[in-house]
DNA sequence: TAGTTCTGGAACTATTTGGTTCTATAAAAG
DNA sequence: CTTTTATAGAACCAAATAGTTCCAGAACTA
């Protein structure tokens, strides 16, 4: 049982434009704090306290090769949101001519 | 041009666990302050500055009826959320055998 | 062994956040 | 006109956040 990490966590780290560029360099596999560093223009420990925090909301897992602790994406955390969004997503999909109605009135919502 | 509201405020207001109770409260219809607050154990300030962040975020929108404003939901930035994800949910979506070679190694990514 | 590289810990700072209380204002109800 | 109701503004506070700098340790390299 690694990993009880709460939706707070997850939208917390997302909330923040440097480190949802971290995951996004992290598509392109595993990386060093150091090569993870070198397109912003902030100190190699900012960054390594983002991934920090992406650690944290368990967005990330690290692994030690050499001195290189290298970080990698983990999709779990993201999977949560997108279950998350299925709450609403039906109400932006559906085609409802009534869905006006149901926002403002919340008549019975449909199935 | 009313709405240019950002990832960060959008994740940062869905980052507490009030802001989401409301948001889904409202999924039930509009609702004033005072409505909104009953719930919880917080102040109707608290809660209105809750409304607020929400709002801020592009979450809400309000409307005045009588004294009482009306809060209701707006989708949009739940869409830009998802479509934020796009990028990843195909990595968890897809059985790709070698998925875990592409987040670690980096290498090509399925088209 | 000595030097270099990579990273995290500690301490500090400024800003933001989530909450409170008290006050002011606008509108409805008496 | 007075009172009640619903909300926001202002001031305040404690805790969290994002950043810095400096230092220490672990592991390669010469």
């Amino acid at each position: 049982m690694a990993n009880q990490i709460s939706l707070d966590d997850t939208f917390a780290a997302l909330a923040d434009p440097t480190r949802r560029a971290i995951l996004a360099r992290l598509l392109d596999g595993e990386a060093s704090v150091a090569e993870l560093a070198q397109p912003f223009a902030l100190t190699v420990r900012a960054i390594s306290k983002h991934v920090g925090v992406l650690e944290q909301a368990g967005l990330v897992t690290r692994s030690r090769a050499a001195q290189k602790h290298l970080s990698r994406i983990e999709l779990k955390p993201l999977r949560d949101i997108d279950r998350w969004l299925d709450g609403y997503r039906k109400l932006w999909e559906g085609r409802f001519d009534r869905m006006e109605d149901l926002l403002r009135r919340g008549a019975d919502k449909p199935e």
